[in-house]
DNA sequence: GATAGCCTACGATAAAAATCGTAGCAAAAA
DNA sequence: TTTTTGCTACGATTTTTATCGTAGGCTATC
């Protein structure tokens, strides 16, 4: 069984583990700023509000820190998948009665999605279902 | 093109849309009454939070309102479709680095899923395939 | 017509999230 | 060695969400 609805981390701090996601070991400089990179035309955000921010989730155990030449280096500590996971069963209580598939339903229906991604979705339903054959 | 990123309910609002869809034009007391049962456990909300939080939304034009026989009765303005929609851009966005289609696999992997939603998957990408080749 | 039962309006407050300014320290440059 | 540069710590503030208390109005009942 997994935990019962632990709090998902807010709309900042998954900003910042989208960057850390992926790229262990990375400055607060180097978060702010491909975050603002990313924001390109919308509102910036300042340097110590993003190393405030990451100050507060190592607080929390979402991150971890290694200080090295003193440098401070952040890594996320759940996994994307994890907190995929959570975000997924949060928004699907919230918006879709707990119902995940009719959120799936309504994310195919209203999203554009490749023949690629469709056969990728093609392939985990078959090994679902021959899961539950068993 | 669609509305660029307008803001998504809050967590309580869509609590309460989630009691409005389905039933049009129905009382705070109602609501209130429908959010409290299914709490069940959980903190119940008072009467005026609800009544507050509706009242915002009105204003928000998240509701309508009309008054019958001095009772106050509401409705969702937007469609439960149009609002979920909203919800899945907005978390594809923040989570999931903007891709609907592994929100998609994150979600049918990480729930339990039933052969008859399976199936209700499937027809719906038959259906987007159809369409992806004309 | 007093009073109890429902209802809404509205201000206030609490709680949570996000943002920033300033200070202070160390290393590198001048 | 002074100055500049780059970084973190930390408190404060702002903004947004969530929640509630109190007042006041109408209706039905006593």
């Amino acid at each position: 069984m997994q935990d019962y609805q632990q709090p998902v981390p807010t709309d900042a701090e998954l900003e910042i583990l989208q960057v850390l996601w992926g790229r262990s070991g990375e400055s607060v400089r180097y978060v702010n700023e491909t975050i603002n990179r990313r924001r390109a035309h919308e509102q910036q955000v300042g340097y110590t509000t993003t190393l405030k921010q990451m100050q507060v989730m190592l607080d929390k155990g979402l991150l971890s820190r290694e200080i090295i030449e003193r440098n401070h280096l952040y890594s996320a500590v759940q996994s994307r998948e994890t907190i995929q996971s959570q975000v997924v069963r949060e928004i699907a209580d919230l918006a879709f009665e707990g119902s995940a598939s009719s959120l799936v339903l309504r994310a195919l229906g209203s999203g554009n999605t490749t023949p690629e991604e469709l056969e990728e979705i093609k392939a985990l339903i078959r090994q679902i279902e021959a899961q539950q054959r068993d």
